[in-house]
DNA sequence: CCAGACGTTGTT
DNA sequence: GTCTGG
DNA sequence: CCAGACGTTGTT
DNA sequence: GTCTGG
């Protein structure tokens, strides 16, 4: 994926889509801003726990607590061999959250600048990315940092991109932060074809590059204008 | 042993 | 922290 | 594919 | 001759 995601939804909205269709959480009116653009480095909201599940904030790019340079941190992991690699399993086995969004960017074609489209559930629901995260004493104020999985592309994506995340039905939210499962558990996740069907869109040029993110210019790609 | 890597995706 | 390559 | 190894020990 | 690493 691009490393550009989108999470407009605002707590109380996403309180209330918790209590009816999965069990309710806790989320203060102010636990985050929507946003129609979240990048890396930035703080984004997370379901992290087990048996009491809560909203996180964490840095998105994932730094090991070993590893103290935070260029090296990552902003996504290969789920074919997160449970193995160094710098992932830690985390894989014991620190999994779920990244909240209701949709992601991916770039496509050969020409520069590339293009982007927008991919979101078809129903409209909260999607929630596979995600792992680590403590780092780099992260003073929100320790955490998170990576988010990918995976080969669903028929839907595949068209446009050749990976995509890791996107976990609300059904399988349970079962991905249970920390007695181990790795190969969960490899069920990441075949594309359990992948929800995504809608897409191109993203308006002066959408992708607006550098105000939430402005007018980032609302049109949920408008479907400039198609 | 011990130094060096440890990761993925994109180039707005 | 742990593994690999030299 | 093809060059190069083909072996073990070691730290304080 | 056969295996491994690049």
């Amino acid at each position: 994926m691009c490393g550009t995601y989108a999470f407009r939804k605002a707590p109380r909205e996403v309180r209330a889509l918790l209590r009816e269709h999965w069990r309710p959480i806790d989320i203060p009116d102010d636990a985050w801003r929507p946003s129609y653009k979240i990048k890396p480095t930035q703080t984004a909201p997370v379901l992290v726990g087990h048996s009491t599940p809560a909203i996180a904030k964490q840095r998105w790019g994932l730094l090991p607590h070993w590893m103290q340079e935070r260029g090296k941190a990552q902003i996504n992991a290969k789920a074919e061999t997160v449970a193995e690699k160094p710098m992932f399993r830690d985390a894989m086995r014991k620190s999994r959250c779920i990244v909240l969004a209701d949709g992601f960017y991916e770039p496509t074609g050969q020409t520069q600048p590339r293009p982007w489209y927008f991919f979101q559930d078809e129903g409209e629901s909260l999607m929630g990315f596979a995600g792992i995260y680590t403590f780092s004493e780099l992260n003073t104020v929100d320790s955490a940092s998170f990576a988010i999985l990918t995976t080969r592309p669903s028929k839907d994506v595949a068209l446009v991109h050749d990976r995509m995340p890791v996107i976990l039905p609300m059904d399988d939210w349970e079962t991905w932060l249970n920390q007695d499962l181990s790795p190969p558990a969960l490899e069920q996740f990441y075949q594309p074809e359990v992948s929800p069907r995504l809608e897409s869109w191109p993203v308006p040029d002066d959408a992708k590059k607006a550098s105000e993110p939430d402005g007018p210019n980032c609302i049109e790609v949920f408008n479907r204008t400039g198609i």
